[in-house]
RNA sequence: GGGGAGGUGCCAGAGUGGCCAAAUGGGGCGGGCUGUAAACCCGUUGGCAAUUGCCUACGAUGGUUCGAAUCCAUCCCUCCCCA
């Protein structure tokens, strides 16, 4: 096992809060592998590079030899966290619960380590509880606690509703912890406040409390919302390669040593260097987020994807050109009109979209604008539709 | 249990019988400038058809009216005050 200063260092990167930190020192040191918790409520199948944050620490964790448990909060999806929330969650049906559980498994292991993680659901306790067990617990806080809490307490002062039982979730968070026993639980740093007080109902159940770690949340393409799939400001892990690579480029300057901190893997030092050279403006900032964008990349998809789209970009944006492999759409006549072909090839949703677009010069044929909504194109072998700067597709006579 | 306020487009928020597919702002989308950055500027933002047309839409369902987001009834939901 690494030296304890060597691993603690290590952990300690990029976090936001360790509660407390001589806790997880004295615990490293009389138990050697802890037991890291980390619950995930599934209601978002797809993981994106927010969550990353998150799981590429509970990847060190595992590197360093510990335990990590992925929580499937099959049982809490049916309340819903209510952390920042403005609104109550809507329950999810337990078909849609066990569906995500199971996309959410499969895309964590693209970071996680499949063999060090123990994957379990808190229906296996929270199910069976009786009332009087949830009577139990739920004496061990109280009303005023809870509105302590700035997203009870903002609600509540503006007059939207909080479902009773919404307080009942930090609750059952917190009980995790306990039929766990967990050493460490980590989240994000607006999990803080159930994070806490799993530390509070464990020592309640006479477990040692377990020590918490928040990570920073990490703000979407925006650069101002956190990133998160309702938002439409995030990239997925499983993502296309061009997608990943094209959105990583589309983000604000100031993000990108934030992100090359938190969603990279590149060591502290490199990264470091990277930034001297940026801030001395050695390091052009589109470089530097080719830089990132190649990083990224390579992580989810492989050393030769990575080049290939930082090629491909170079090509298609730099040089205006159109990416060497789109996807194709046929058809069968030698005339269209410009608003049927886009909306039957999927490009637009509606005519009227078509039309705005064409109109706002948004579309091009071959490479030429068209200017007409009444355009007839002609389809001879295989041609080139493009609307916007980054949707293309071919078309192809059949 | 009693009294009061309210539910409008992706969000916020005007509108309180026809001029409302619905002001304004945010967001989104397209264009310009660029580095697929930021800032800024312009345009656009229900659908179908196309130059004055139709359909769907203002919590739900019915009703009044030539005509309703706007009036009435019932229902559902939210908030406030009192108990």
């Amino acid at each position: 096992m690494m030296h304890i200063d060597k691993q603690i260092s290590l952990i300690k990167q990029n976090t936001q809060e360790i509660i407390p930190e001589e806790e997880l020192i004295r615990k490293i040191k009389r138990k050697g592998s802890l037991l890291v918790k980390f619950g995930v409520d599934p209601t978002t199948p797809d993981i994106h590079l927010g969550h990353s944050v998150i799981l590429l620490k509970l990847r060190t964790f595992q590197d360093l030899g510990h335990k990590v448990v992925l929580l499937i909060g099959d049982f809490t999806a049916r309340v819903g966290d209510p952390s920042g929330r403005i609104k109550t969650r809507k329950p999810l049906s337990v078909k849609e619960i066990s569906l995500n559980a199971k996309t959410y498994r499969e895309q964590a292991f693209k970071i996680l380590d499949a063999t060090k993680t123990i994957i379990d659901y808190n229906s296996r306790w929270l199910a069976k509880m009786s009332f009087s067990q949830v009577l139990k617990l739920t004496s061990r806080y109280t009303v005023a606690r809870m509105l302590e809490r700035d997203d009870f307490s903002l609600r509540y002062r503006n007059n939207i509703s909080i479902g009773l039982h919404e307080f009942l979730y930090p609750l059952m968070q917190a009980y995790d912890s306990v039929a766990l026993k967990a050493d460490v639980e980590i989240g994000g740093t607006d999990q803080k406040f159930n994070l806490l007080l799993g530390r509070d109902i464990q020592r309640d159940y006479g477990q040692s409390s377990q020590v918490i770690i928040t990570m920073p949340i990490l703000e979407g393409l925006d650069g101002k919302e956190k990133m998160s799939k309702s938002l439409g400001n995030y990239i997925g892990v499983t993502e296309a390669s061009s997608e990943v690579y094209g959105k990583i480029m589309s983000i604000p300057d100031e993000l990108i040593f934030r992100y090359f901190r938190l969603v990279s893997v590149l060591s502290r030092e490199e990264i470091d260097t990277l930034e001297k050279d940026f801030k001395e403006k050695k390091l052009h900032p589109k470089e530097a987020k080719k830089k990132l964008a190649l990083e990224i990349v390579r992580f989810y998809h492989g050393e030769k994807e990575a080049n290939y789209q930082d090629e491909r970009f170079e090509k298609i944006f730099s040089q205006k050109g159109v990416p060497p492999e789109i996807s194709s759409h046929f058809v069968n006549t030698d005339k269209i009109w410009v608003v049927e072909l886009l909306r039957s090839s999927g490009l637009v949703s509606s005519g009227s979209e078509a039309k705005r677009l064409i109109q706002q010069g948004g579309v091009r044929w071959d490479g030429e604008k068209v200017k007409e909504v009444n355009s007839i194109l002609s389809v001879k072998r295989t041609h080139t539709l493009q609307v916007g700067k980054r949707k293309f597709l071919e078309i192809i006579k059949k």
